[in-house]
RNA sequence: ACUACCAGCCGAACUAUCGUCUUGUUAGCAAUAACAGGAAGGAAAGUCUGGACAGCACAGGGCAAUACACCGGUGAAUAGCCGGGUGGUGCCAAGCACCAACAGAAAGUGCCACAGAAAAUAACUGCCCCGCGCAAGCAGGGUGAGGGUGAAAAUGUGAGGUAAGAGCUCACAGCAGGUAUAAGUAAUUAUGCCAGCGGGUAAACCUUGUAUGCUGAAAUGCCACGUAUACCAGCGCCUGAAGACGGCCCGUCUGAUGCUGGAGGGUAGGCAGAUUGAUUUUGCAAAGUAAUUUGCAAAACAGAUAAAUGAUAGUUUAGAAACAGAAUCCGGCUUAUGAGCUGGUAGUUUUU
RNA sequence: GGUCCUGUGGCCGAGUGGCUAGGCAGAGCUCUGCAAAAGCUCGUACAGCGGUUCGAAUCCGCUCGGGACCU
């Protein structure tokens, strides 16, 4: 295990087209301030990305705040998915979508983070045990 | 001294751990790793303006549309900036401060509620003369501002003049026009002469003058991948469909495996543009009233492409602060802004 | 990133520069034994600030909010 929680280029969703079918094709759940996108791909390795709506933010320091605060939470909170997905072979690309009107402070985004973690790695552990039946 | 407002300056610093983008070097086939360096603003904002740059066009003419509007300077350019003029407001005045979308109402058209006789042509009422009539009044003629209003009433005051009156005449004052002289680069100012005095509104239409080809980096060029030169409908193939001159018309040019529409198929990756330029800041010197310009020296200048500056802990300051986040780049304008500092204005209190 | 449109009571919505219509909703009154229906009456309405004008919802400038389009 590596002493680094990176989040470089390649665990960030970069491709519009991806971003697209993720969006016409994922499921969602929602958690307290955020909606989560998420799609089971066929390559292996986790992308993220986050988006903050420009209708509830008007102000563009704002929305990179709330950008922020995610990208960061999710940083060092996301080896154990990571691991997870190295050990079973899988991809997954997750869509944070903040749909709160109040502006977050770093306790929340912190402590919303691991319920969310959680119930993907549910999520992928399920989808493998249906795969093997 | 405090408070409020206005203008300007400034726009926290340091350490540790983890993390993002990027430049260079080294290692590596590559992925990547290590080391060194760099990483938001005074407004990056609004998009109100002026350009650079790029693509298309670049025989021309007319109409339309839009913007601007005292003069000179500055600058790449401007609706910016600086100086001057004129006008307005404030202070008793000299003078000072602040403000001004500041061409034309004597080219034409429109509008001016209510009130008022009347909102610009006149009419009504009034005044005067003559005639008729006992009188009230009637008929004819003269006259033009006396008529309570209104934001605005035919330039104002005084005198002459007259039947009554009137810039009808005169004096003083005011207004704008022409012309001459003087000052000034000019706007303009001063004085004289001539001929006048027919409200306001052009941020109503408009007129005059000046300027403007259109589209904006999601522009544009190149490489790679891939498909459908297929299908349907319409028009046309030299008796001319359509396109270009991107608002319209004339006119000119191009023009045939073509153009338009429908349904459908494919791609949506990379490189360039793209970050050092009319650059910014500081210091010195020179020119200029100033804006600004020139020379020398030094320092600084991010470059992403679902889009990068953050998190945690601690320290200092003053409470771990306001407005706020680059997306092609510059000039200006406008708006937002905490604490502190500087200057000005107003108020209150204290002392002299 | 760029180009435009728009803002009138709680809601919808008309309005040549001259007192801001109308409908729905709400409140009160009349009618009724009680309601409904009907009738009458009522209210901090022109997004904000400044300018032009005698006078601005309207014209002009700036700001704020809402919406649409290009891609």
């Amino acid at each position: 295990m590596s002493k680094h929680f990176t989040l470089h280029k390649k665990q960030r969703l970069k491709s519009h087209k991806k971003i697209e079918k993720l969006f016409n094709s994922g499921l969602r759940f929602g958690v307290a301030p955020f909606r989560v996108v998420y799609q089971l791909e066929a390559t292996t390795g986790l992308q993220m990305g986050v988006t903050v709506p420009s209708k509830i933010f008007k102000k563009a320091v704002d929305r990179n705040r709330v950008k922020r605060l995610t990208r960061e939470a999710y940083r060092l909170q996301c080896k154990p998915l990571q691991n997870l997905l190295a050990q079973q072979q899988k991809g997954l690309s997750v869509f944070f979508i903040y749909t709160d009107k109040q502006l977050p402070d770093w306790e929340l985004v912190r402590n919303k983070m691991p319920v969310i973690l959680n119930k993907l790695m549910q999520i992928v552990n399920e989808a493998v045990v249906t795969n093997i039946k």
